[in-house]
DNA sequence: TTTTAATATTGCAATATTAAAATATAAAAT
DNA sequence: ATTTTATATTTTAATATTGCAATATTAAAA
């Protein structure tokens, strides 16, 4: 097939899914590390700090915005990326809970 | 092309991009929370748990062991998977460390 | 030693992702 | 008005992923 079947799974699980996937490539967590970095957010030269084209970065960025890790406006020519805080600690807490659990646990089978 | 430029991206930003990509799916995001809820990590059936087919939870499976995010070892017939705390705990504070650094510089300019 | 039960592997169709060249858009600068 | 600059979109090609049927493996049970 290829599809996944989103609708078989609970809105959290897909939510976790779609955040974590887009960060399932180098870029893109590239790029949330240059979003980090910067002072200002005005971000037209993440091309020329990444080894890939235009079009490709401006791709992974349509990613990484649909997937609701940065966010931007257009100010003139230029656009204005940032990350969006509220889904980095989204993540953040998700993982806390899980290693809470395992500690909690202490299940050291493996 | 479709195939992701690994070299010219740093191991950490490898490695996030693996563990994220590894957790890019609802079945394997299920599996993980599977895995957490269980007291005994004897867990023959993940497959009862989820809407897919045999075959396709063991790839899941491979691929999230694959990724480092769980370790098994084989108990007869049966494998015991669980959850590999230390590549949880690296994705948390590695989310921890974003947060903290945003809230530090409070450029909200989006 | 055959059966059973649990899991893994293989092969393949459907689909998705990655990358970049070519092109488009749109505002600022000349 | 035209050029420049920055970004987005479209298209095309290569590769990866998803899902499952069929089959293989492996070890315990009968």
């Amino acid at each position: 097939m290829g599809a996944t079947k989103t609708a078989n799974f609970t809105d959290n699980q897909n939510a976790i899914a779609t955040l974590a996937k887009a960060l399932g490539h180098p870029a893109r967590v590239a790029i949330i590390e240059y979003l980090m970095k910067v002072d200002t957010c005005i971000c037209g030269d993440i091309v020329n700090e990444l080894p890939l084209a235009q079009p490709t970065v401006s791709q992974h960025l349509k990613e990484l915005k649909n997937a609701g890790l940065i966010k931007g406006s257009i100010e003139g020519t230029s656009i204005c990326y940032c990350i969006d805080e509220k889904a980095i600690e989204q993540l953040q807490h998700y993982f806390a809970i899980i290693t809470n659990n395992l500690t909690n646990k202490k299940n050291n089978c493996c």
